[in-house]
DNA sequence: GCCAACGTTGGC
DNA sequence: GCCAACGTTGGC
């Protein structure tokens, strides 16, 4: 889940092409319109990305990578490596320059949204998929038709107070009873997501939060 | 450390 | 292309 290390900016631009493909569902000659396929999906323009705060080894590696860790590279950027999901690829695929996602600290003592970084450059090749070394090295992809991709993230702030999951999820609970912002979203109904597509009213709520006294 | 939820793999 | 087995995520 989460990705990891690597300092700032990582190797070249250029993202590669291809999508894979993931869900399907299409009946041939027909275009499913709504949602997926590739053609146009839905414009998401904020976002969530879980990394893990605590040290947690994975064959020999440490893959802590919290928020302070960010913050702490030079440039306080890195690339978002070692995403290993399909789904969670093709949002960040989908990711603009400039666009806001929170930092979530995840299979921790305490889980939930610790700060707010930026997208500062669009998806490229994930290196990490042809490094034996890593942790997350794909032995099934090819440097000619590479699977996955990463972006480069900048942090931007700490939140003004760490939203907790379970504050989270008490709203999610209530509005999904009785109407409200957090009903549909995705860290609830799509929990094992590592990178997730904010609505802008989802985004803004949350945001608002740290205004707001702790549950 | 447990385990539910869910994504992925591979036999058929 | 189905689906059971397996692996992973991540809260608790």
């Amino acid at each position: 889940m989460p990705p990891k290390k690597r300092s700032r900016v990582g190797g070249k631009a250029g993202s590669s092409g291809e999508d894979g493909q993931h869900k399907s569902s299409s009946v041939a000659g027909k275009k499913r319109k709504s949602e997926e396929s590739s053609p146009d999906p839905p414009q998401y323009a904020r976002w969530l990305m879980k990394s893990e705060p605590e040290s947690r080894f994975e064959n020999g590696i440490d893959v802590k990578f919290g928020i302070e860790d960010l913050k702490a590279l030079p440039e306080q950027t890195s690339c978002w490596d070692g995403v290993r999901n399909y789904q969670a690829r093709n949002f960040m695929r989908q990711m603009k320059e400039g666009q806001l996602a929170f930092f979530y600290h995840s299979n921790c003592k305490e889980p939930g949204i610790a700060g707010l970084m930026k997208i500062v450059k669009e998806a490229y090749v994930d290196h990490t998929q042809f490094d034996k070394k890593d942790v997350h090295y794909d032995a099934s992809s090819k440097p000619d038709n590479p699977k996955w991709s990463m972006v480069d993230v900048q942090y931007q702030r700490m939140m003004k107070r760490f939203l907790p999951l379970s504050e989270l999820k008490s709203l999610h609970l209530q509005h999904r009873a009785e109407g409200g912002p957090l009903k549909d979203v995705a860290l609830f109904t799509r929990a094992r997501l590592s990178v997730q597509p904010l609505t802008a009213e989802e985004f803004d709520f949350i945001l608002s939060l740290e205004d707001e006294e702790p549950l």
